[in-house]
DNA sequence: GTATTTGATGTGTGATCACATATCAAAAAT
DNA sequence: ATTTTTGATATGTGATCACACATCAAATAC
C-alpha cells in the first residue's frame, strides 16, 4: 500500500519545478524586449502603462522592473521615474572594455576547452543566420543570429556565472546596439564586418588558439562599438542642425 | 528674462536626487548585513520575518529581497523558499577566476591613472587600520578595512561601472568569506598574508607597474580562496566525522 | 504501537487601495 | 501678451488582504 508513497518520494527529489509566475514572465518578456530594441535608449517607463499591455496588474511590473533596475538595465532618474539608461559616450566606452576582458576570458576559456565537433557546427550555422537573415534585410533575426553566436560561444567556457555577468552586461547596452538599426546603411556594414570576425573566432577555436580567439572577440566588440559611436555622433549632430 | 529657465535647464541634468525610500533602507542594510557575514550561507530567509525584524511592512523587504535575487545575492532554492547562496566549491572557484579577471583590471586601470599621493595615503591607512584590527582580533573591523583597501584601490580606476560589477561579486561571495572567520587561526592568517600582499599593490601603484599591480591583487585573491576552501573543506571532514 | 490523516502555521504571489508628489496644460491675474 | 497660479492627471511607494501551497506535528484510525 506504500508502493504509492516510495514512488512519490523516488521522484520528488530533483523534479524540475516548473512554477513560472507571473513576475517571472513580465521578466522574461521585458528583458527580451530590450535586446531586441523594442525600447529606445532614455525612453520612459510606467509600470501602469507596461501592465496594461502585458495583460497584469501592476504588481509583477513592479517586481520585474525591480530586478531589471538591480541589473542596471533600467533607471530611476527622478524620485518617480524610471527610464531605460539613456546613450553617455563615455559610459558606453567603459561598458565596451569590461566586456572585452569578460567576453574575451570566456572566449580564451571555450577555446582551451576539449575540441568539440558540436560546436564548431553550432557556430557556423549560428554565423551563417546571421548572414542570411541581414541579406534579407531582416534585423531582428540578424541581432538574434549574433547574440546567438556569442552567447554559444562563451556557454562553451564552462562558467554559468561568467555567461550570466555577460548577460547583463548586453542587457544594459542591448537597446543602444540595437537601436543603431535605425541607420540602416550601418548596420548592415556593421553586420558584415562582425561576420568575418566571427569567422576568425570561429577557426581560432577550432585550433584551440586562446590568444586568437580572444583577440578576435576583441575586435569584434571594439569595431561595433566604433560603429555606434558614429551612429550617435552623427545623430547628435543631426539634432543640433535641426535645433539652430 | 529666460535666465532662470537656461539655469534650470543647465544643471538639471545630474543633480543626485536624495529620495531615501524605505526599500532603500532596507536594501543597504540586508547588503550590509550580507558582507558582514550576518547571514550564513545556505541561510533560508524569510519576507516576513525580515519584516518584523527591520520594523517595516512585507512590501519594502519584498522589493529588496528582489533586488538581492537579480544580483544572485540570494537565490530562490524552491517554488517557496528564499536563503542566501550556500557554498558551492566548484561555483566559488569560477568566482574567484571572474573576480581575477575583473578585479585584476580595475588594478592595473588604477595603476595606469596620474600618480596620486592622497590614493596612496588612503590606501596604506586603510590597510594599517586592517592590520590595527586584526591584532586585537576584532574580524568585523578587519572585514571592513580590507574591503575598503579594495574598493579605494578599484575607484582609482575611474570606472563606476566596473565597480559596481565587482561589487555585485563581492555580495555574492560576502557570506562565504565572512563565515570563514568561525575559524579563528585561519581568519588570522589569511588577513596577515593579506596585508602583506596590499603592500606590494601600494607599491605597485606608487611605481604605476601595472602588470605588478594586477599581479599583486589576483595573488591577494587567489590565496584568499585557498583558505577559505581549505576551511570549508575541513568544516565538510568534520561534519563527515561526526555522522559516522 | 504504527501508519495515516488532518489541521494549524508559515511561505511567497498577486490584487487593490491610499497616499504624496511630479508634471503639464488651462485659466487667471498682471 | 506674459507671467503666475491652479487643478487635473499620472506616477512610484507602501500597506493590507486573499490565495495557493508546503511543511510539520498532533490526532486519529488501523
Amino acid at each position: 500500500m506504500n508502493t504509492f508513497k516510495l514512488m512519490n518520494k523516488g521522484q520528488r527529489t530533483l523534479v524540475p519545478v516548473d512554477v513560472s509566475t507571473v513576475q517571472e514572465r513580465v521578466y522574461q518578456s521585458l528583458r527580451l524586449g530590450l535586446l531586441r530594441g523594442e525600447f529606445l535608449p532614455g525612453e520612459q517607463i510606467s509600470i501602469r502603462s507596461l501592465a496594461e499591455v502585458l495583460g497584469t496588474s501592476a504588481m509583477p511590473v513592479r517586481e520585474a522592473l525591480a530586478r531589471l533596475i538591480a541589473e542596471r538595465a533600467i533607471e530611476q532618474s527622478g524620485p518617480r521615474t524610471l527610464r531605460v539608461a539613456p546613450y553617455l559616450a563615455s559610459d558606453h566606452e567603459n561598458y565596451i572594455r569590461i566586456r572585452m576582458q569578460l567576453e574575451g576570458y570566456a572566449a580564451e576559456r571555450a577555446a582551451s576547452a576539449p575540441k568539440d565537433p558540436a560546436l564548431i557546427d553550432s557556430l557556423k550555422r549560428h554565423n551563417d543566420s546571421m548572414a542570411e537573415a541581414l541579406a534579407v534585410g531582416d534585423f531582428d533575426a540578424a541581432l538574434a543570429g549574433n547574440q546567438a553566436f556569442h552567447f554559444e560561444l562563451y556557454r562553451a567556457g564552462g562558467y554559468p556565472q561568467l555567461l550570466d555577468l555577460i548577460s547583463t552586461l548586453w542587457l544594459r547596452t542591448g537597446p543602444i546596439v540595437a537601436s543603431a538599426r535605425k541607420d540602416a546603411k550601418l548596420f548592415d556594414r556593421l553586420f558584415h564586418i562582425g561576420f568575418r570576425i566571427h569567422d576568425d573566432a570561429i577557426e581560432a577555436v577550432e585550433r584551440r588558439d586562446r590568444a586568437a580567439a580572444r583577440w578576435a572577440i576583441n575586435l569584434d566588440i571594439r569595431s561595433a562599438h566604433l560603429a555606434i559611436r558614429r551612429f550617435y555622433k552623427h545623430a547628435a549632430d543631426q539634432a543640433d542642425n535641426e535645433g539652430s
